[in-house]
DNA sequence: TGACAAATAGTATTTATTACTATATAGTAA
DNA sequence: TTACTATATAGTAATAAATACTATTTGTCA
């Protein structure tokens, strides 16, 4: 994210240009998950935001995570299992998922950015976005695996 | 699919090649796959299957589709929603999700099959594949959209 | 054909996601 | 500052998806 002055500024920034109401709530999860480095669930905020809003309520987290949602001011990255992972980086970027331990690495790359939309698609589909995912397993996987076998 | 002579014998020969005990059920669900067309999810292929084998469970189905996944017979198609979708068709290709109606559409595209991994990934990661999925709305709800404004 | 490891049916459990309602609150305008 | 109202929230329930369990059955191979 382009070097912010202040997370909790940014957010409430943010808030405001898409008229949302500015609440307690609010700010805390979407200043959480921008704060956040790696893609927490909604439950890995919800249990953050407890710390902060004790009696938050979990639907009160995932409306808020669903609403930035569809407002694009957040991303979901998808973990290939379990739960949804969210995403507050905006910035054009790509993942590498661990098969194994099913971690999550953000990487970015020019040549990634510039890949055409192949005609018969653009013809068909207004193309909003694009999502490059590589999988494979990560060093420290491999290590493990090494070590089992011996 | 590279045109295949049967199904049921392209099945029964991959089955036998991994080492899978050849039973009618896990049969049916691999081919009712491998006849498919678009992305079933287990449900889908579960309520299928269940014409030729009434009683059938839900718990084979799926554990077989986890078992063809795990050794490279089939693949996930993530819809980004719901439940996960199954694809059968191994040959190299992509999708487009339609964010409205949720339809996913496959196409092949050479570019993005000699796209480059990245040397800092490849440096720290053991990469096996590559997904690319294109986003947006298809024609159809373009269109639906139009006649609601209207 | 008999033995046995593996697969299945039937069902239960866990996990993830979405929905509901009474109450509380942010934003606005008097 | 106060009162109003649309919106958000807490608390909880319901639904949906994924996984797990066990007694029984069935492929496979000797």
């Amino acid at each position: 994210m382009i070097q912010m002055r202040n997370t909790f500024l940014y957010c409430k920034e943010k808030l405001e240009k898409n008229n949302f109401r500015i609440t307690p709530q609010r700010l805390s999860v979407f200043c959480c998950l921008v704060d956040s480095k790696s893609h927490p669930t909604a439950e890995i905020i919800y249990r953050r935001v407890r710390k902060e809003f004790p009696n938050i309520s979990f639907d009160t987290v995932n409306r808020t995570l669903l609403s930035l949602l569809e407002k694009g001011l957040i991303k979901i990255v998808e973990g290939g299992h379990g739960a949804r992972h969210f995403d507050a980086n905006l910035k054009q970027h790509y993942h590498f998922r661990c098969l194994k331990c099913k971690k999550i690495i953000d990487f970015e790359c020019i040549e990634y950015d510039n890949i055409n939309i192949p005609e018969d698609i653009s013809d068909k589909f207004h193309v909003l976005r694009k999502k490059i995912i590589l999988e494979g397993v990560c060093l420290e996987c491999l290590e493990k695996e090494k070590n089992k076998d011996n």
